[in-house]
DNA sequence: TTGAAAGCGCTAACAA
DNA sequence: TTGTTAGCGCTTTCAA
């Protein structure tokens, strides 16, 4: 079929070894032979067969990454952060997602690690409770390193955009504004983000002495697809009146807007709302979203970094390194006039 | 290190054959047998290593694509539909970004084969004007088919949305509501869909007999990030005065009617816009964007079909086959008050 | 139904 | 500086 060292070898009258070495620029080698080796093996358009050198070497220059879903922004970006990092360092990428499900996250699982991964990136999907077929993983000397979502529980390598200071900004940025019955649209109790988000908001409540009311913390889907109504309903029928609300994702805040509007409430007037996430709908609604930034792009640079150092000193370090982006306030019009 | 087909037979006093046989549910194998290995191997955590299998029996199970960007929710959705299909059919898929750039897709594109990509699915990068890259993979026996993006001269597997129906129906939405003096954005014109879109353009105002006017086409960057100030002001000086304009792409319109409304235009009273993609920016903007849409995920499908039934038939067929997804208008408030 | 042996393409000791 | 040899883990003849 395709071309192999062994025809390179033949036609030069080389061993297969030596053509190996030329290929590799080893320095133990004539550079004339490089440079006839080489010369011949892009005229032939020769291509190195990776499984079998991989397959030899057991460097496979690969790791694997899985997140939920490539339709959210966030992932895309953070995703071509790793991939800039990735490829700067010879290593290919491979993308799984898991549509939010524990099982098909399993199967990638399992498929990264059939197809040789050195290390595994990954942002959990919101159904996943245990931490069991992860810790696997790493016993079997495959390094993971969580992103953005993590288990709460849990001591694990992860790069994490700093939740609890975004949503202590947020907050604190409302009640700064005046706001003090301010709602709290919260994403699923199990992802650890999503609570510390709501751990910000309550921390900040407390610093500027605001009591905290169970009824003002609605919990709702990350889907912003299956926004209803009744949220905001239940919003408005709270009393005394909700004058600011901040939301656990950009598109829910989005979402918030319109339906808000569409009660005829006025944003930021009667309502001032703050979003999460930097979304570029967030520049698009009107009023224009205020919103923090986790820099998706930073944070895919930073996890595969901290991945790179593992995989590298493969073994080394028993220790365990948390690192949080920072999260910055961006203010639009939702919350100011 | 890990555990392998060897380690088992050992463990079972039986040959790495019948092992291998087993795990792959051959025939000609005692029931019992192949239970007793399952068994062991679940036990044990074996995972089969893919690329010595892969190295044996030349078959990868994996396919590559290349996006010019995951940023760009539509490739995110349609590489979405693409997984769904592989997946399914026991193919992995390998995700490559080109960024746009020419360099960057030939690196990938020399990865993937070197990773042993059974097949490749490529939207071309805006840069890319030269088929031949791509045409040498397939003389070596690497089936390609190009998905949304193409090159004009070509004759190639494709799968693309029906752009010069979506740029007509467009257009003509736009007649129809009595627009005589409808502007164009264009994309590049290297890129075939872009041309294709215009060209519907074109043909619509032929069939309303309105005379075309090559100032009212303007070509602009297909990144919205780079829309310009300069292109709404020399689309404000027309005369006669522009009464609809018709986008290459969703955010290149929202980025209009944010400008037009900055410049005090009201949009749809005194110009109307239409999109092109389903862009959910779209939903967002006020007016809402009208739109025509290309359903990304039945593309993807439609073109991973494409080559897995190329893939499967190895070396058959040397027709080629182009498959145009239907668009469809959505019609919002950006047209019609 | 099972086993022995060979080999996919590459690389790394070791020897020359 | 180059060649010889062996083997990574798997599958597949061929033989038993």
């Amino acid at each position: 079929m395709s071309i192999t060292i062994k025809d390179l070898a033949s036609q030069l009258g080389l061993s297969p070894s030596t053509v190996s070495r030329a290929l590799n620029n080893n320095k133990n080698i004539n550079q004339a032979t490089i440079r006839k080796v080489q010369k011949l093996a892009k005229e032939l358009n020769y291509k190195k067969n990776n499984w079998a050198s991989a397959l030899r070497t057991k460097k496979t220059k690969m790791i694997g990454v899985i997140v939920p879903s490539l339709k959210n922004p966030f992932f895309a970006h953070t995703i071509s952060g790793i991939q800039e990092v990735a490829n700067e360092k010879g290593y290919r990428v491979m993308i799984c997602q898991s549509n939010e499900s524990v099982e098909l996250e399993t199967h990638q699982l399992n498929t990264l690690v059939a197809s040789g991964a050195e290390g595994i990136l990954i942002s959990i999907s919101g159904e996943t409770e245990s931490y069991e077929a992860i810790s696997e993983l790493e016993e079997s000397g495959i390094p993971v390193v969580f992103f953005d979502r993590a288990f709460k529980s849990v001591k694990a390598n992860q790069v994490e955009a700093d939740d609890y200071g975004a949503g202590f900004k947020a907050t604190q940025h409302l009640l700064s504004l005046g706001c003090r019955n301010i709602a709290h649209l919260a994403g699923p109790e199990n992802l650890r983000n999503c609570l510390n988000r709501k751990e910000g908001y309550l921390q900040a409540l407390k610093q500027f002495k605001v009591p905290v009311r169970e009824e003002l913390i609605i919990e709702v889907s990350l889907e912003s697809d299956e926004f209803e109504d009744e949220v905001i309903k239940k919003l408005l029928e709270i009393s005394p009146k909700v004058d600011g609300v901040f939301a656990v994702s950009d598109p829910i805040a989005v979402q918030s807007i319109l339906h808000l509007k569409k009660q005829g409430v006025k944003v930021p007037e009667q309502i001032k709302v703050v979003g999460f996430g930097n979304d570029s709908v967030g520049e698009v609604v009107e009023p224009n979203l205020t919103t923090v930034t986790q820099n998706p792009y930073d944070m895919g640079i930073e996890a595969v970094k901290l991945l790179m150092d593992i995989v590298d000193n493969a073994g080394f370090s028993k220790s365990v390194k948390q690192i949080f982006v920072d999260a910055e306030l961006i203010v639009r019009d939702s919350t100011i006039n």
